[in-house]
DNA sequence: GATGAATGAGCGTTCATTCAT
DNA sequence: CATGAATGAACGCTCATTCAT
């Protein structure tokens, strides 16, 4: 597992640190998501968090903190929801519950998964890097899934073709949260179910040959 | 077509028009692609024109003007390009072409995709709105080529799923814009065939084979 | 009474924007005074108030504010020293009372008078809305004055003329504060005391008949 | 009589240049009442006046030299009207019928009084001692009318009580183009009657005391 | 630990003025 | 002479960050 960064905070009471940047976190979301993290002032946040912006700054040392307290929080429900996943079988059927659960997590927190995706770009080299590497954890949990119904043959792929599809996995997941704006007469169990559909029949098999493409 | 919105310019001759603000988005695409939006300052933008900060803002209201042009401009390009294809016939190998142009595009147009979808939404309601009807537009151009397929029978999809089926496609070409930095050691090449086959494969049903596409 | 402008300030401490207020206004009188508001600068404002541009748009929202705070509080001083006055006994000798209150007091604030009838005219229509009515309050106390003064016989003037006497008394004081230049071997007292003869002579009475006017 | 500031134009035919200033000022006289010397721009001063931003530098040097053509084409247009009457007599007929052409000509002439009043304050030093001088030569001309009173026994003034009335008679001409927001029923006629009998009586005589002033 | 007043670098934007055409 | 595109100093204003209380 990647390791945390160390957000530093001049406060030592070390539940009230997690308390505090729960509270900020919280308040982040919602602003970040109404108007993104550069529109977003920190004053907005300590309000919304519920105190001074002087208590802010004794828990994170510059905005981009936030940001990535933020995106890292994400990441902790993220995982804490994929693990409950029992990932050891490794049939197509895991997959397929795999992906239920991944688009029924975004649907879930539609919101969060925008402010993430959108938003963790204007964090610095080091922050970028530690989201980044979370992004490929959750690829990589395709990828185990894929070579399982690969090695069972239940799925044909090449290796390259399974990290593409991995991706391809979670970039369908995405999608969910980032063009609802145009898939508003679906229902999150008709798009679960299209998409399963076309995915798994989409790496299922040799079917269809395309030459020369 | 969506109609455009009129940028306002205090310089009358309309070919100069056009000259500075190629230059304009030429150094801010760049620049948004670098920093994004918010961390690129106008004076930065003038600069990489060429011209001075003055110069700037005789062709734009707004440093949001920049974001928007930068925006429509890769639009027209996209529509350009687009365009030179040959949709009428309306195959599976037509769609397979299609599918070739547009990932190809974007990846000879890669820094300007990002920018486009990465900064867009810090565009106002009215410009939003226009830059999302061209996506919409984008995504008709699959729908049209999905119905005919359908009605071909070279595909078996019920109307709800295409328009499902078009987000599908244009997402895995955002997908080639935006996760390049996890797809280095995938060629372009490589990675429409690949594509192709999941998608094609994704939206056949069980039956088909596709010679020299 | 004329209900005031609330002027909005980002700080909470209600004794604090009293005071830096009033160091903002001292401060931007002198330079409104010597330069004009549109040559003054709110970075010269901020140091002659001696804080920081930061500090100067805690308490203010524009840079108008200023200058509705400086008419504003040049009111209330005029306010304060008019209101010791008694007017309730209305006969001539409190007019002539009240005129050398007003003309003393235009010596004494002569610069703020300046300032506030030659820049007030630079605020937004609710801001001059604001001080022209309290440019009415003034000549209402004189229309009062004269009034009673009629009522007594002492003078004898129609209801219109009174109306029109009363801008008379108050744009003659204005005189005193924008002709300075041209006064300068005038002692207030001496200008109280002609001013008043003239003045008070003019109201009189039906001594004279101007034929052919 | 003061001598004209030369304002430089980098044109050569003199026709020219008393052609395009005409239309210069005649543009800008508008514009400055409308919203204040400051608020207007070069640009906007050149289009009301009918050519290029190009031109207009082509006939002044600084914007400054535009208000100052204003103003001094006003003094131009005051003088002329106020040279048509026969001042030689020297009676308080005279001085009845000078009012009465003074406040007329305030009156035909109200946009470009205040403008003139109003903003010939941001004139520069020089600027400013031309337009001062202007505006002597008009309360002298007054003078001159109540000396004579004065020497036909008309009116009993002293010396300094001249100057004074002399501003005095000016002042409340002022009025009429200043106050006329709270002058609205009043025509000019009433106000120029009202005014006389004010004026001339408050100069006429020792009928009033006042004891205590 | 909490507060919020103070700071000033830096932003987007304007506009008087110039000068090549 | 006329034009209008180009310039950049300077403006009003914001906001992340600090630090005395």
């Amino acid at each position: 597992m990647t390791k945390k960064r160390e957000i530093q905070s001049s406060v030592k009471d070390e539940s009230l640190i997690v308390k505090r940047r729960e509270q900020m976190i919280h308040g982040a979301v919602t602003l970040f998501k109404e108007k993104g993290f550069h529109r977003t002032t920190t004053r907005e946040i300590a309000k919304a968090a519920g105190f001074s912006i002087g208590t802010l700054y004794e828990y994170i040392r510059t905005k981009e903190d936030v940001l990535y307290l933020v995106c890292d929080s994400i990441y902790d429900e993220v995982n804490a929801r994929l693990d409950r996943l029992d990932l050891e079988e490794g049939s197509l059927e895991t997959l397929v519950k795999a992906l239920e659960q991944y688009y029924t997590l975004i649907d879930d927190m539609q919101d969060e998964f925008v402010v993430m995706y959108q938003e963790s770009k204007s964090l610095q080299k080091d922050a970028l890097g530690y989201v980044l590497k979370k992004e490929l954890e959750m690829t990589a949990l395709f990828e185990r899934l894929l070579e399982k119904c690969v090695a069972t043959g239940e799925l044909s792929l090449t290796p390259k073709e399974i990290v593409l599809a991995s991706h391809h996995l979670f970039v369908q997941g995405q999608m969910w949260a980032f063009r609802r704006w145009a898939l508003d007469d679906y229902t999150v169990e008709e798009f679960i179910e299209m998409q399963t559909k076309f995915l798994l029949q989409g790496m299922a098999g040799e079917k269809i040959t395309i030459q020369g493409a």
